[in-house]
DNA sequence: CGTCACATTGATGCCTCTCAAAGCTTGTGG
DNA sequence: CCACAAGCTTTGAGAGGCATCAATGTGACG
């Protein structure tokens, strides 16, 4: 879908930089359209008032960025590189133009917007889950191959944020889950599944 | 949007009725299309392998529902109607039919898709919120008009779930604030906020 | 080879869940 | 019109679990 939106948006796409540490854009920020991560690693967050912040999604290379403020005046989220990035941003305009001449890039969009809303409602159901062993489990669970293997992507404390842990309960559950049987953890970054 | 497709698809529409506490589709049904809310109220919820279930959403007349199972096999939750309902399905094939043919539907569904994953995102971060008196305020100045009034379509109850609290945990988060003088609760299911 | 961030484990306190019970509202049927 | 039932509302007491603070180990990277 990113090479189709490329191919039908050559002459539009402009390509940003982002440098680690950098923001494509900010919580309130004027949206500009929507960006289209080439390299690197953008985290998606949201300011709360009590001046904490919640990662909203982990985009990698591929992933396209803030769909939703196709359709609103302003981001809603802050976008900010994790590691040096490029992406493409595709101007809001234009993209509202291609969805009315192309239909074929109206329903890629609209799968991948589909996606993300099945996404974050297994999300928030994870959160549901009170205690953190099975919170743990069940987003393992969610993450595994047919072996029942699981390599995390981002670091333990990641995945902690993301589940709305500390990653000092993410560890113990970890531990527990291991002394009880349920996982093994072959190395640093990944576990199996003993179902 | 839904006098748009309703226009549209005059001819492809099925007129549903559920009665109080029936199904409209359940967890893993073949994904026959999406439903647009004419009377009532559903739920759409999912079950969560320790049996406990998950409220994704209430949803009432004029809004559709499923609208990610589109793209989907299987619907991925359950709806449930709370009261008597009436609803129009909109067969998937004929809808995708639509999506290539009239990209103004499309325009509109795209919208409103976006505009879920925009609530989704906010419920996610009222979640990371742990205070319980915290997260009930921050949803509550969510829903609050201009005037700082809030007055709950459901029960306080329903608010709980949606919220990730038990019910005692909200009633006696909701008098706490009022101690406080955060709020003032005029009647039983409207508060207003002090800021 | 030093620094920095991640990883890991310990101790403590607070907060929410859980179980329990009683008051309150709403609706239903006799 | 009353009485009863069912579900929501409200408050209490106790326990368990996670956050918090703290300290040390470990790995990666310049």
């Amino acid at each position: 879908m990113l090479v189709l939106l490329q191919e039908l948006m050559a002459d539009d796409l402009r390509r940003v930089r982002a440098p680690s540490g950098a923001r494509l854009f900010r919580q309130g920020d004027a949206a500009r359209g929507l960006f289209l991560l080439k390299v690197g690693k953008v985290r998606l967050l949201r300011h709360t008032s009590d001046g904490n912040e919640v990662i909203l999604h982990t985009a990698r290379p591929g992933e396209s960025l803030a769909e939703a403020s196709l359709f609103a005046e302003h981001y809603h989220c802050e976008a900010v590189a994790l590691e040096d990035s490029v992406a493409m941003l595709a101007p809001k305009e234009r993209l509202h133009a291609l969805l009315r001449t192309h239909p074929q890039a109206a329903e890629l969009l609209f799968a991948r917007l589909a996606r993300q809303v099945r996404e974050l409602r297994t999300q928030l159901e994870l959160r549901n889950i009170r205690r953190a062993e099975e919170r743990l489990l069940a987003a393992l669970r969610l993450r595994a191959d047919a072996n029942g293997a699981v390599t995390i992507g981002d670091t333990w404390k990641d995945l902690a944020a993301e589940l709305g842990l500390t990653q000092e309960a993410l560890y113990r559950a970890l531990s527990r889950l291991e002394r009880q049987g349920a996982i093994i953890r072959p190395a640093t970054r990944t576990v199996l599944l003993r179902s």
